[in-house]
RNA sequence: GCCCCCGUAGUGCAGCGGCCUAGCACGCUGGCCUUUCACGCCGGUAGCACGGGUUCGAAUCCCGUCGGGGGUACCA
């Protein structure tokens, strides 16, 4: 029975690394049918904050995920930890040391710790820590990715377990979880392959199997550091209020370090659950792509029922006007101009509130003239004002595609618009009129 | 510095010793379609990091170099 859990620091909102580790794990949950535990990393109590949890609850749910177990928090379970920082104790496997960094840098040890309190008998009255006493030998990882990784004797380190104010470590919490939660798999970020040379030493001390380790790759920013505030939208959230869709988002994730091995792309959850397996898991870093999630948004985007796209934009703009978007909508100006719902406000916005009117050519008033005059009269359907639009053209003579441009200017503000004919049914012949003669009016 | 991981076009993937004149997708780009912009369709672009082996044969296996990333905390 597959067990697995997302275990992360609630550092706000969860950066798309993590949303990344966790669909990982929930989707091999899934396809599984294990069960997927969350688990809150909150030990450092500037961490343990409840509106830290529920926005990353609300993220989670966002981008689909739930879980069987949880969230369950460190913070709230100090007691099992003391009792199994007793045991240890009991069994040899933790001293005290009374040593400060400034100390062992004195004595010139770069990094790592040399040991000094191991050794040592008398009890000072000062505030000390509790090392874990590492075993003299090479140290090995078994990852499913990286396979064995060898911690050499020399590397291996007496690490802090029990910092001197009484908490326990990351390494000591982790592993007594995924002890107690019965943990058959770790999938968690290759940041920290190399902690997991401690985590292997306490399983061991603890008379516990390690689970199997799954190291995923990172997600490398464009300049391939990783990917970190620095390079802008991080957070999970952010892409929500971009217009992103959470099915393109965790669909773009899921293909960085994963492919389903069949050559598909777009895929929908449940088409990703059925295709998840830890072999097609990558083993080197991937470069986030902001132009293929774009394209990705775009294809989900053209894709979605017109109602369900309409709900999605009201709820992410409520300003927009329902009706002149649902009439955009139905007319199909919308869905294949954008590549995310937060373009359409300003795609549309002349479709409801009149642009500054810009300048016209000279040559161009006599287009506005004659189409104003012909729409004064004609029939308000899409074809009538196509037919008005094509005959002014044809009779002043004009270039047929380069000759509406002036019409679009002083339709929609631009050159570059949603369909002409549409646009001028949807805001109407007052309207229309009113901004032809605008732009004409202009110059 | 030391330790660990990784290395196929700009990016993400496929390739698992001969089927590779290295395939797909994004990007970029030319064209067609078209009332603008898009969509769609057709085409182009660019790569096995380098050097040694092993082998009849290597992108695929081995070694080295170089390059990238991560770690080196009483952070996770």
């Amino acid at each position: 029975m597959v067990r697995v859990r997302y275990a992360g620091a609630p550092s706000g909102d969860l950066h798309l690394g993590n949303i990344r580790t966790a669909l990982f794990n929930w989707m091999f949950a899934r396809h599984e049918g294990g069960t997927f535990i969350w688990r809150v990393e909150d030990t450092d109590p500037e961490r343990a904050k409840q509106e830290l949890i529920d926005r990353a609850a609300e993220t989670m749910r966002w981008v689909g995920i739930d879980w069987d177990e949880g969230p369950f928090r460190q913070s709230e379970r100090g007691d099992y930890y003391a009792s199994i920082v007793s045991r240890l104790l009991e069994d040899g496997w933790l001293y005290r040391c009374y040593c400060t960094r400034d100390e062992i840098k004195a004595r010139g040890v770069s990094s790592g710790y040399d040991r000094f309190c191991r050794t040592r008998t008398d009890q000072p009255d000062a505030p000390f820590a509790l090392r874990f006493k590492a075993p003299d030998r090479d140290v090995v990882v078994h990852d499913r990715l990286a396979g064995e990784v060898r911690t050499p004797a020399s590397e291996v380190q007496d690490f802090v377990a029990v910092r001197s104010d009484g908490s326990v470590v990351f390494a000591l919490a982790n592993t007594a979880d995924d002890i107690a939660m019965e943990i058959t798999h770790v999938l968690r970020g290759a940041d920290i392959l190399n902690a997991a040379t401690s985590n292997v030493l306490l399983f061991e001390a603890l008379g516990a199997a390690p689970p199997e380790f799954v190291h995923v790759p990172l997600i490398l920013g464009p300049d391939r550091s990783r990917l970190g505030a620095r390079h802008g939208a991080v957070g999970t959230l952010a892409y929500r209020d971009g217009g992103y869709l959470p099915e393109a988002l965790t669909n773009y994730l899921s293909l960085l370090g994963w492919a389903p091995g069949t050559g598909e792309e777009i895929m929908s959850l449940e088409r990703r659950v059925e295709l998840f397996s830890l072999d097609g898991l990558q083993t080197s870093n991937a470069v986030f792509d902001i132009k293929k999630l774009e394209w990705m948004n775009e294809e989900y985007i053209k894709t979605l029922p017109v109602d369900e796209l309409r709900d999605r934009i009201v709820a992410l703009d409520p300003s927009i006007p329902r009706d002149v978007l649902q009439q955009a909508l139905d007319m199909e100006l919308l869905q294949t101009r954008i590549k995310t719902l937060a373009e359409v406000r300003d795609a549309m916005r002349y479709l409801y509130e009149r642009p500054p009117a810009s300048e016209v050519a000279e040559e161009a008033r006599a287009t506005l003239s004659m189409l104003a005059s012909k729409l004064e009269t004609s029939d308000w359907s899409v074809e009538a004002i196509r037919d008005a639009v094509q005959s002014t053209v044809e009779e002043l003579g004009l270039h047929r595609r380069r000759g509406p441009k002036p019409i679009f200017v002083a339709i929609a503000g631009s050159e570059k618009a949603l369909p002409l004919y549409e646009s001028i049914y949807i805001i109407g012949r007052d309207e229309a009129l009113a901004r032809l003669r605008a732009a004409m009016s202009v110059a």
